[in-house]
DNA sequence: TGCTATAATGAAAGCGTTTACTGACCGCGG
DNA sequence: CCGCGGTCAGTAAACGCTTTCATTATAGCA
């Protein structure tokens, strides 16, 4: 029969079977103070004998740690966030840590409702790929536990914390001067959630490498269309452009999500590409390689984000909340590899179980 | 400047505020007992203005509830797990709940890890879908809390608890039936996890419909790879069919993962389909209307199955652990739409915000 | 022998709640 | 006028653990 914690037996059962008083065993338990070494004997005799599992609530009460990490996300459908949270638990893992992820489905107040929960269970730390709204809260959650953003800047005063973010504005640069040395000069460009740092920087990147081909971007670009990061937005984003008299001859998505709605609307109106239109994407789109309409993405790697976050924030957890002297506080940038060539030999290499070339060593 | 939960305030600090013994505060907040209609202002006021937020771990301490429910499953970055996760979570946050989300990718002594730590944790209940081993725990588990199963059977005695799945043997053999529709009569079946029921029921559906059409499979049937529901399986049992001298001239993939495995190989060695090959799967492709090589699924709702879990659980958890009376213990069987058309114009819908008229009413 | 430092244990005070158990008060029927 | 049922509020005992403080035994040393 397999043993499973059981909060029956408590540490003053352990204590009676064993002849001692509780305190030696939560010592023995913990490694704390000296015991001898007949008792701590005796004391795992009875613990095993027993099966007693110690009670995480009544341990937390007294320690004020619940070993919980908040994750909070917009989405985690997306493959990307998921990534990133797998990185993060990894990391947790190891040192104990379980994490609590919550998906806001974008919705503010939903998001709201989650901060409110998570930090109303004693959270150790929180890592936040947030709506970018909520400011006050972040801002007030930020001085009592460690917080790590990723992807969302918060230029608020009074933030204390970490960033992990990618060069969003590089990157999206990177990828419209891709298109361009195609030939292409009329970009249709798909842009995100209004308020968030991604968004604005992606979209400024954007701007300067239409600027430098002699294109200027403002209110008036006719191949433009406001999205919010959700596919929905991505197939209305073509749909409107297939209304257009004079057409695009590329798109470039400010998100994967994004992209593959609108590479579902192309597929639709039996647009081909790239004989009718091209279509880029900043970050992976999962199995393009499958696809008939080959996207080129600026690929972030969501594991090594994910690393960065976690470390940054267990850093912070066993130094008491003060950033490490070697942290940067607001700041890992990760720089993305372009285009999707490399990525699908990769993918490759991945599925006969090869390491992969461009993954960064383990460790 | 937003609220958080303040630890640092307590009941007894309410009472001071408000002048009453922090029994009385306790009865505001919880509704219970009797509290005049006087005190009750009092208490709210101090509440409010001392930014009181109750202390759920103290709470769970007495209460001995922790309001969390453990989610444990192979893989979560598969979207079809997240699907489920995400409907069980849409109906336990109606109740206060939280999940517990942990993934053990595939790993029997990761499974069992974890087992033990969400106990630990004092969850209030399991939804699990798991590796199909640690047989012992999952019993003593559903002998302390109320365990929901999702496509994993255990038929050990003194199970208790409630199962999702979908009806396995009837979806793989009309899978295998479709394919035959079309001719086919050499079909090559890449098989699961070897100890998991869905495994085991898909593939003697697979069986069924090939001894209606007259041909045996046994272990002697050539068209066969064992894989692991992973891709890289899927992968290698393509490799493998590459090298047969008589080629069979349809693929059954007995899960979505590895399905896109062997996709991704065809893709590799340039096979096309339908010309080269046919390919078929148990369960849904993301974004399969988007691939050069179209397989045929049969899908099952994740949503379905996964609300169909959050019911039987919080059923039993409102019940006090008893199933309600019209629940019938083991088994909802949730059947599957067959074939790939339907759903790619569901999604068709999906994408342009139209509800997809093959989704259930919700409530 | 006496004194201090150290090792080894126990007693008990919480951590912040919930919840018996008590008792005061009030209105009312007998 | 007594007693009783129903309201309302406070006291205090848990819940299972960690940790301080106190205590004893032992060793080291002059």
């Amino acid at each position: 029969m397999g043993r499973v914690p059981n909060n029956n037996v408590t540490l003053r059962d352990v204590a009676r079977k064993a002849g001692v008083s509780i305190a030696t065993v939560s010592r023995v338990l913990n490694n704390t103070n000296y015991v001898s070494p007949e008792i701590q004997e005796t004391v795992r005799n009875a613990v095993e004998e027993l099966g007693y599992y110690q009670n995480s609530i009544a341990r937390s009460l007294k320690t004020n740690s619940t070993m919980t990490i908040g994750f909070l996300c917009a989405d985690i459908s997306n493959p990307y966030a998921i990534t990133v949270a797998k990185a993060v638990e990894d990391l947790a893992r190891e040192r104990q840590y379980n994490l609590l992820v919550c998906s806001t489905e974008g919705d503010p107040a939903r998001e709201r409702e989650y901060l409110q929960v998570l930090m109303g269970r004693n959270i150790d730390g929180l890592v936040l790929n947030g709506t970018g709204l909520n400011e006050d809260l972040v801002v007030s959650i930020s001085g009592r536990i460690p917080v790590v953003l990723v992807h969302r800047r918060y230029d608020v005063p009074g933030f204390r914390g970490d960033l992990v973010d990618s060069d969003n504005e590089q990157g999206s640069y990177a990828l419209t001067k891709h298109l361009q040395r195609f030939g292409h000069r009329r970009i249709f460009v798909i842009k995100g959630e209004i308020h968030t740092s991604s968004h604005l920087e992606r979209y400024n990147g954007f701007c300067r490498a239409m600027r430098e081909n002699g294109v200027t971007v403002d209110e008036g670009y006719p191949f433009q269309y406001q999205g919010d990061f959700t596919k929905r937005s991505g197939y209305l984003a073509v749909e409107h452009l297939c209304a257009m008299a004079e057409k695009p001859t590329a798109i470039l998505a400010l998100n994967n999500t994004m992209a593959l709605g609108a590479l579902a609307c192309m597929k639709a109106r039996n647009l081909s590409a790239p004989e009718d239109i091209s279509i880029a994407a900043y970050n992976d789109i999962e199995n393009k390689e499958l696809m008939t309409v080959r996207p080129t993405v600026h690929s972030i790697d969501p594991r090594q984000i994910g690393l960065h976050a976690g470390r940054a924030l267990l850093e912070r957890l066993e130094n008491n909340g003060l950033p490490n002297r070697d942290i940067v506080e607001k700041g890992y940038i990760i720089p993305g590899n372009a285009v999707s060539i490399p990525a699908e030999i990769a993918r490759d290499w991945e599925n006969r179980g090869t390491r992969n070339p461009y993954e960064p060593d383990p460790q």
